[in-house]
DNA sequence: TTGCTCCTCACGTCACGTGAGGTGGC
DNA sequence: TTGCTCCTCACGTCACGTGAGGTGGC
């Protein structure tokens, strides 16, 4: 049976795979942001599977894209945290009206997740304008002084 | 001459004006990152005016946007600074190679700043690309429900 | 003189980094 | 058994926040 199950990973090996430390998991969970990552008792090593992984991925993803708090964070994976329970619910509906229910909720949790990154899209959009403009002056300033 | 003064401002003054806390600007000071915001006796009030206003906007605004370090923010504060002399210079500037040399500098300049916004843009584009991708198939779903 | 803002320590906090000393699994 | 990574305190650090106690200017 050992030869059928999943990858079981360690702390260290989740945190090089996702580009981050031991440290900053433990910290995570302390804080409430993962769980608690299978039982085990006091002093024994933590195990992670692969989805553990790429959800670890995705919140620091957001993280450092957003400059989120580990408050606002939370948040964050909470709506994470809901929209795989919508899919996997999606997968098992039954009815035609219970599809259509869940799929407007998921497309609502990714409305409020797309408000998030436009404003700060529209922060460093506006700053990438203010800096071509710059160049642009530059550029027919240099033309200027070539064409006389 | 008091009538034609510039208008001298103190730090609680500036630091409404640009959003942030007169413990911040004394930190940024202490850092390095500000200059001493003029000669004072010790214990004595600081005195700021409408081109350090300018300055720590642009500084916060780049650290916000960026989300740099601090240390990374003083590099950034460098540069602008160089920019800053640099436009200067373009104005007293008698000769056209003298000019040209210039701008040709400013146009370096603005290019390595340009090359940091990028590098955040372009994650925060593809992190926006996902979540309308998302919406996308989520409207599919719901449009082929009601076709159906 | 009364308020208000300013000043300088200096300790608190948030999000981890970094050893210190000890235990667990190939 | 030898290495390596893991574990839990616990103190350090970075970028400020937050009083504590006192001084300065309309």
């Amino acid at each position: 049976m050992s030869a059928t199950a999943p990858a079981l990973l360690r702390i260290g090996d989740v945190a090089k795979l996702v580009g981050t430390t031991p440290r900053t998991i433990r910290f995570y969970e302390e804080k409430g942001l993962l769980p608690p990552a299978e039982e085990r008792a006091a002093g024994q090593h933590r195990v992670y599977g692969e989805a553990d992984v790429e959800r670890l991925r995705e919140v620091l993803r957001l993280k450092e894209v957003l400059g989120l708090s580990l408050e606002d964070l939370k948040a964050l994976v909470a709506s994470e945290e809901e929209r795989a329970l919508l899919r996997s619910e999606l997968h098992r509906s039954e009815s035609r009206d219970e599809r259509a229910r869940i799929l407007h909720r998921l497309r609502a949790v990714a409305d409020q997740q797309l408000a998030l990154v436009e404003r700060r899209a529209a922060e460093l959009d506006r700053l990438r304008g203010e800096i071509r403009e710059r160049q642009a002056r530059i550029d027919a300033r240099l033309a200027s002084l070539d064409g006389t």
